[in-house]
This record gives structure tokens, C-alpha cells and sequence, in this order.
DNA sequence: CTGAAAGCGCTAACAC
DNA sequence: GTGTTAGCGCTTTCAG
């Protein structure tokens, strides 16, 4: 691989300008056929590509858009691996496993962050963007957003996936959008949905179906905005409905599957209400196995929801009934919203809010 | 937002030289620790973010590394969705839906995807790179690939994303590793898994356990580089075994669920065979299903088997038996790969093969 | 239609 | 230690 070539070469080659090359790759019809065909050939003779920075350099923009997740959580402590350590040919082809239980099933977040990233990609894609990722991650010293940042033509950050000062500091660069979260009274365009709305009306359907014994709320973590918003919507929803908030059992988890099981065996104890509405699904997930373990059945003696829409929730038995988040959309939305931006970068900061999907399955029906 | 701040706005505010601003930057401990701070002082208050590009320009070398997949087939349809159109408000808040079957479950190709790209920017990070991602598309005059080619240091693509002339072309610019698929006669570095090897001992084990009737094989299409290694792997078993290949059943279907259910339709009209070894999960699962309705149990009338190992073969009922690409260390290695020839250019082309996981579980297995 | 030349913002010698 | 300066490779006026 000899040095890489670079406009001069083709330009010298061709027997023409730089200027013509950078025309012929940029404005094609603004070069006379015959040169424009002999600057193409020399092109791929050469195997040009156009350097990205240079061009980047001199147009004052990249054609980037960048994505910056909060972390991964599990693949940090991920097993090392060295594909280059010595000795690797004595590697087997394969290993075998009995398996029964099922273990290393992916986190939720993960599973929340492909489909945004996907329709982000989607999106960056129509409007002639290519994505740039970075995921957080307690990196001492190196600033990874920040690198990204400034390779960036625009910015979309998960909620609380970066500091607020460092927010604002990147946001004097360029435009930034928060993704999912509440929209707090800042200056930047967010995409969010509306966690109460759907909840309130998650928790009325349940409650339409009048049945008698108690009623439960299982919450998440004290400092999740998610949280406290699904709360307000169900607290919303149980005195819209001449209900007491006292005669709600409420017990708070922090959004894992075990803290569900847990949960539910506390209420087991007291005995088993007759709706358990969970903040989300893992721990709705938890407390039906609770449920099911304690020989309490779902429906029938006690009805579940959750929120959502993991696809575990929906392979379940029972299905479990959920509240879905607009995954693919947030990530489109967030891309429409920094292409706008980037036309216009005096317009009103603007806050998108997505709709949710209340998906009603089994776990909350009385047969 | 004023205009951006650069090298030169921060010296002079701190009254030295770009050079001095440069090397706080970069080498901080060049710089006497007083000058320092006050650079660090004019670099925060005016919000300054070095440039990417202009950084990248006189580097010459980005920090970022390129991973290309193939197209996503699902989400291209996706319906339109434009935020900012205009009616917005008037959006709802939620959408409620009753719903029994399980309809999209995402695709299995996606959650491959996911997965090797979560390894591959974990171990970017690590190397301290950034990652920058594309899809392959029918993009008739853009070529996507290679504007990204531009942008980074060196480049994974997924095999035969990228048409073979085009890769060639961009190798000759940046170092480039080819995932998953044969190792062909190339001169890139690769990433492989032994498929045939897998199969072959998946299908040894299902054969030991010794009982009458018949054999069946499910593949995958004609064109598949994958699923030829892995007939090849069951074909040798079959040998292995003592038995004629002439007493297997042969079917093809085309890796979808769909393709799976009609085969083993197929089958059950000349009587359900003993086992099955299905070329994919998806297929199997299918097949399962089709069993099933036939009143046929598995695995008590017929084993079953599959290969990938996604996530529904682990929730499903039989769960089924299968084999688990290491995806997220595919995405690492290729990684590692990448980082190494950025280092030494001329080593030896490399192709690295990760063991895959044979996992048994119910649906191979008499009780 | 084509060429000459001036940057784009930063790094890295090389002087001082 | 710090400043000067010459590029890095490309786009884009502005002439011709």
C-alpha cells in the first residue's frame, strides 16, 4: 500500500487542476465531459478517496452526526479477550454447553439503544448524514463526547448520559439534542413521550375492570425522572378513579428483574393484591415469577403490568401487558430534529413528543 | 451561539502563541504549569472544542474506525415519520392495542448486528478510538462506504456488504478487516467462526443418541457462503457416522421462520423424521411450530436443532438446542485486527477464528 | 470551462 | 518553555 493518494496525484495524472478533480467529484456537470471522464478514470486508477478531514477542514462541515449513549453497564466487565496474544492457533472451534436455565439474556438499556440507533442511522441515512457513536463510560482524562463532539456536525445525547456542564460547553459548538427524558426548561431541542399520559392510562384500563382487593404500584429507583413521571400517571389515574392513594401498597425497586421477585414476596406476605402495576417490565417480569412460585397465578388471581415493551415482555407466559417505547422514532425524530437545526440555527428550541403504544396482553385480563 | 471558537481565539484571549494552546492540550506537561491553567481558563470559558477535522488533517490519522454493515432489510420500510411536519401538536399521547399473537419480533440479522457492533466500539474505546457506523443500501450515486472510508483510520465490513471491487479500492487506502464469512485467498485480515466444525459436533452429538428413524437436514439458500460451511459440517458428521447421505432428507429453505414451518409441512406429509438439524434458529423454530400443530412433540417424536443461538431460541418452548455466535467478540477482534495493522502495516494478512458455543438444551434431547 | 491562490484549524518541527 | 512557520488535502472565489 503506497502512500495515499490525494488530489494532487489525480490532478497531475489527469493533466489538469486540483481545482478540476475537486469540481469533477463535487459538481460534475460543471466540467466538460471529456475531462470529467479522464479526471474518473484517474480516479479509480489511483484509488482515490477524498480525505474526510480535509474536506471536512474546508467546508466547516463534517456531514457527521453523533450519537452518545450512557454505558453499557454489563460489557464493561466483559471477558478479556486478545485475538493477537501468542498461541492463539491452539484455539478449538467450538465449546459445549448444557444449558437449562436461561442465562445472558441482554440488558434492557442495550436492547432500548440498538433500536434508537437504528432509527437513527435510518434517518442519518435520508438526510445524507453518517453516524459517529460513543458510549459513556467513567474514561479518567478522556473526554470521549467531547472528541466526538468535535468531529461532529451535530449532537444527540441520551438523557443524563452527559453532564450538564459539559453539555452546555459542547453546545456552544454545535446543536444538540436530548434524547428521552423529561424536557427540562433548557435550550435544546428534545424528543421525549409522554411516561404519565400512557401510564395514567395504563393504570385506568386496569382499573376499569372492577375486581375486588388491593392494588399495588411497584416504582423504580427515587432519582429516575422515568420513574417519578409513571408514578404521577398512575397516582393520577387512582384518584381520577375515587380511590385513596393510602389503600395503594407501594413498594420501589430499581428496575432488575430480582428486585421484582423480591418485591412481590413482600407482598406475598401480606397478601397478594389484585393489581400489581410495575414501573417497568423486568420487574413485572420478577414479580410474576414471584407470583407463579408462590403458586399465585396471573391473571386470575392476580393481574400485571409493566412498561416498556422489551421483547421479553412479549414471549412471556403470561404475555405481559405494556406500555412500548417509540425506540425506532426517538432515534429518527432526534436526527429531524438536528437536520432542521443545521438549517436553521435560530429557530425556537422545540421539544418532539412521541407517542407510546399501551400494548394489552394476558398478564392484566381476568379471563 | 457565536462563531466557534478555534486555536487562535484561545491564544490570544490567553496571550500566547496557537502553539502554546496546542501543547496544553496535547502534551500538558511541555507546558509551565502556570501558562497551562490559564490556557485551561480561556479554553473553558470560551467553550472551545479542537476541531476534528483540522486535527485530523494535520495528524493525518482521524482516532476513528468504520464499521459497515449489510442493509437492515426491515427497518428500510419503516413507515414515514416526520416530527416536523406541521399539525404536531395534535399527536397523542399514547395509542392502546390489544394484542395476543406476538408480532415484531425483531430480526434475527439485527440482533447480530447489535451485538458485534456493541463489541466492537467496547473495544474501540478501550484502543481509544471512535466508531463510526453505515448501512449498506441500494444508494444509487452515493456510495456510503466509502465516504466513510474517508473519514477513519481503517475499516470492518460485514462479509460481502461491500461488492469486492469497491473494498479493493478502499484497501488500498486504509487498512480494512472482513467479518464473519469465508477467509477467502484475500490479502485483508479476517474474522471467522468454523462452521463446519460446529455443525459437524452438534450433529454428532444429536446422531449418539442412538434411535430409529429418519434423518432430516434444513439448509439455508443456495448463495449462503454460511450455510454451505455448515451442510459441509453436518454432511462430514453424517459420513462420520456410517450413514448414507442418500437416507437424510434434504430441504432448503431461506433462513426465515416462515421457510422452517413449510419445510417440516413438507416432512410431515412423508412422516416426521427423528431429528431434524435445521441450518439457522429461525428455521427450527418454524419447524417447531409446524410440529406442534401436527400434534407432533418435540423433542419426544422429533429432536430438533438449530444455529446462531439469538435470543428466542433461548426463550422458546422447547428451548432450543443451537449454536451461539460469539458476536460481541467478533466485533472486539475485529477491532484488535484493525489496531494492529494501523501499527504494523506490513505484517502477514491474519484471519483469527473464534470458537463457537454449542449450546444443548430440551429440543434435541429424549427425555 | 479551467487554473491560481487563499484559506479552513490544527500539529509538529525548528528556532529562540 | 514558548513562538514562528510550514504544511496536512480539499473547496472555493476570482480571474482568465
Amino acid at each position: 500500500m503506497s502512500r495515499k493518494a490525494t488530489v494532487y496525484d489525480v490532478a497531475e495524472r489527469a493533466g489538469v487542476s486540483i481545482a478540476t478533480v475537486s469540481r469533477v467529484l463535487r459538481q460534475p456537470d460543471a466540467v466538460r465531459p471529456a475531462t470529467r471522464e479522464r479526471v474518473l478514470d484517474t480516479v479509480s486508477e489511483l484509488g482515490y478517496v477524498p480525505s474526510g478531514s480535509a474536506r471536512g477542514l474546508a467546508e466547516r462541515r463534517t456531514g457527521v452526526l453523533g450519537l452518545y449513549f450512557p454505558g453499557f453497564d454489563a460489557s464493561e466487565d466483559a471477558p478479556a479477550l486478545d485475538v493477537l496474544a501468542e498461541g492463539q492457533p491452539t484455539r478449538p472451534s467450538f465449546t459445549v454447553e448444557q444449558r437449562t436455565a436461561d442465562a445472558g439474556v441482554p440488558q434492557p438499556t442495550m436492547l432500548f439503544l440498538d433500536e434508537v440507533l437504528r432509527g437513527a442511522e435510518l434517518e442519518a441515512w435520508k438526510q445524507g448524514f453518517v453516524l459517529m457513536i460513543g458510549v459513556g463510560r467513567d474514561d479518567p482524562g478522556r473526554e470521549t463526547v467531547r472528541d466526538i463532539a468535535g468531529r461532529v456536525d451535530g449532537l444527540m445525547v441520551l438523557a443524563r448520559s452527559v453532564p450538564d456542564d459539559v453539555l452546555a460547553r459542547l453546545a456552544r459548538r454545535i446543536p444538540v439534542v436530548v434524547l428521552s427524558g423529561p424536557a427540562r426548561g433548557d435550550s435544546y431541542d428534545h424528543v421525549t413521550v409522554d411516561n404519565a399520559e400512557a401510564m395514567a392510562e395504563l393504570t385506568r384500563l386496569v382499573l376499569a375492570q372492577a375486581d375486588p382487593g388491593g392494588i399495588a404500584y411497584l416504582g423504580g429507583p427515587a432519582d429516575s425522572p422515568d420513574g417519578a413521571q409513571r408514578w404521577d400517571g398512575f397516582a393520577a389515574a387512582v384518584a381520577e378513579a375515587g380511590l385513596a392513594l393510602d389503600d395503594v401498597t407501594v413498594l420501589r425497586g430499581d428496575f432488575t428483574r430480582a428486585s421484582g421477585h423480591a418485591a412481590a414476596q413482600t407482598l406475598i406476605v401480606g397478601g397478594a393484591p389484585a393489581v400489581l402495576v410495575a414501573a417497568n417490565d423486568q420487574m413485572a417480569l420478577g414479580a410474576i415469577d414471584a407470583f407463579r412460585s408462590a403458586g399465585i397465578r396471573v391473571p386470575e388471581d392476580v393481574r400485571v403490568t409493566g412498561f416498556d415493551g422489551i421483547e421479553a415482555a412479549a414471549l412471556s407466559r403470561p404475555a405481559l401487558t405494556t406500555v412500548r417505547q417509540p425506540m425506532i422514532d426517538l432515534g429518527r425524530a432526534a436526527v429531524q430534529l438536528l437536520s432542521r437545526r443545521l438549517e436553521r440555527p435560530d429557530a425556537d428550541p422545540m421539544t418532539v413528543r412521541l407517542p407510546l403504544q399501551i400494548i394489552v396482553r394476558e398478564s392484566s385480563q381476568r379471563p
